[in-house]
DNA sequence: ACGCGTCAGTAACACGCGTTAGTAAAAAGG
DNA sequence: CCTTTTTACTAACGCGTGTTACTGACGCGT
């Protein structure tokens, strides 16, 4: 069998035009004057002979590849154990699907060159780029915005004009911790979500702190566990507390995927969840309503915040200046059984 | 400032040399005689220029993207709630990564026309694809197969000879089923983790089904449950099934993460894991370790099944022919606490 | 001196499409 | 009847790269 590839050209021979009207037909160009029987015999051909347009040669000559690319800035394993991930791509996917454009993974790891992001963009693979968690190392993002490149930050970067959809995580944070000490705890440990780099680190690390000093409670060091995205890591933290000999009544951890692991260790060493230790999470994980006990946390609108960053970096995309440049979404505590 | 754009032409003009010269020294050209000297000069023009090549015009010239497509048989809500995705997104990031290639992530919903797959191979986008669990109407694929277009099943398709990366499905579910039995269990019922349409759906179930079957146990239709991917859809099923006062003392649930809400139904029931009902998953999501009970479930080496097919793809895109088009991986019944 | 092979490099085409400028015919306007 | 506008369509260029076929120049052996 010849494996022919079948091009615009052979449309427009079968329908007896030119090539020109066959694009100007296929792309619904507007202001071109085209009666319906031609339009009809185009698109007849184009069937008959299952045209598809080769997607690279359009992306060269009109210079867009109708496609987004969703950086992440994490090493592939890290990725494999991130439950927070699906509902970015669920929320993004629904947008890229209903607006006939493509998704792209790119991956950006910490000791990453300085102009990677702009390479991305040189490269035309993609139109313009979703940047998810940034770290405080990746100043190549500075780039971007210099070169008014497409781009939208899935959470923030201080000093940054960067359009982006976050939410309040010194706030959230603070309110989590708060929500503990109203239930009369005195000793509440931390464990942390992600490593220092990471925006989001800080600032629910200082929502946890001032939280603690409004109420008058001393902030320790000693309390404070590092955990890195996955249930493992959060195992490991929580066991390095104990067996540091670290007491505290409550703990508030600021990814519910690290929770996972924090409370096997609580319940390894024999502690009862909310009985002996009472915990709080962050994210609301689909699995977090259903674990034993239903985690109380941070719900954070997930699929919504990607699904709105989707529509800016495509408003971005098309030109048009969107209606705000900065979206930051409310989070709410869901009150479970956890505490 | 005027935004040009740099092409090779640029570079060659600063190197002083002509354009083939750059293409074939920038990548690497066997049997193109230049001197180091003249290569130095081309590689420190590109440098300053920071030069990118354009992907879509080089895809457009050489007639490959250098990116390959997962294509998920699931719509986007669902998606969102699936723990198990990570893992073989880590293990396709990996490869690829390794192998400067680029992922692309298309949808192909239930309802699709049957020539989406061959569409997504004419565009060109992609020089192949993975298709993640196959449906059993996915008659689309035998257009792939026919054309000889790259793509590798993450799953099988019976009746195909498409490569694919898989495991026992059957033999799995048996075991799981078999190890309920070995522990005591005479009533066990079954919780399935996707619609029928997917081939690990029958699969499962027939495991399930012949273990009881080859212990002189009945199965019966009203101790199966149907879930679908989802925490929530395990919960609702086993929900249906206590409110339609099945009896059990064991369950089989098809899918880790379906199993998380099995678990939260069975103790909303008042019933105690492991004292009152046993349950074994399947999958080992990363969370199945630390859940509570820490889940006894049949271990898939998701990341190492992804990579495999991922590489089996790269041969296949690269013209040679690979050792196996069919590989079979093993897994493991991991023992925890919750039978 | 002559033929021959290797070396270093280039001109020119192909890839498949979008798009602009332009044209011939038909319709409208006077 | 002549001019202008509109309609329907096309020729030809450009997008930025990979790749093939080709050309001088140079060294080598005879």
């Amino acid at each position: 069998m010849a494996k022919k590839r079948i091009t615009s050209q052979d449309v427009a021979n079968l329908a007896e035009v030119s090539r020109t009207t066959v694009s100007l037909v296929l792309n619904e160009v507007e202001g071109a004057s085209i009666p319906v029987s031609t339009r009809e015999k185009v698109r007849h051909a184009a069937k008959e002979l299952g045209y598809v347009p080769n997607m690279a040669a359009r992306a060269l000559a009109s210079q867009r590849a109708e496609a987004i690319g969703l950086v992440m800035t994490r090493s592939p394993e890290l990725i494999s154990s991130d439950a927070f991930l699906p509902q970015i791509l669920g929320g993004l996917l629904r947008v890229i699907k209903q607006q006939d454009f493509r998704l792209l993974i790119e991956i950006v790891e910490e000791d990453h060159d300085q102009n990677v992001y702009l390479e991305l963009a040189k490269a035309k693979h993609i139109d313009g780029m979703i940047i998810l968690t940034p770290r405080m190392t990746d100043n190549g993002l500075k780039l971007l915005e210099d070169m008014n490149i497409p781009a939208v930050l899935l959470g923030t970067m201080p000093g940054y004009n960067l359009p982006c959809v976050d939410i309040d995580n010194y706030k959230s944070a603070y309110t989590a911790t708060e929500y503990l000490i109203g239930l009369g705890h005195r000793e509440i440990a931390c464990v942390l979500n992600a490593p220092p780099s990471y925006i989001t680190w800080q600032d629910r690390m200082n929502g946890y702190k001032d939280a603690l000093t409004a109420a008058g409670l001393s902030y320790s060091e000693s309390l404070i566990g590092h955990g890195e995205f996955s249930p493992e890591s959060g195992y490991k933290a929580m066991k390095n507390l104990l067996d540091a000999g670290a007491t505290f009544t409550a703990v508030f951890v600021a990814s519910d995927n690290v929770a996972v692991g924090v409370k096997a260790a609580l319940r390894e060493a024999g502690l009862h969840i909310p009985n002996d230790v009472s915990i709080i999470g962050f994210d609301d994980i689909p699995t977090a309503a259903f674990s034993d006990p239903p985690l109380t946390t941070i719900h954070l609108p997930a699929q919504e915040m990607a699904s709105k960053a989707c529509l800016l970096l495509l408003d971005l995309i098309k030109g048009k200046e969107p209606a705000e440049k900065k979206i930051l979404m409310d989070t709410e505590l869901v009150i479970r059984k956890s505490c």
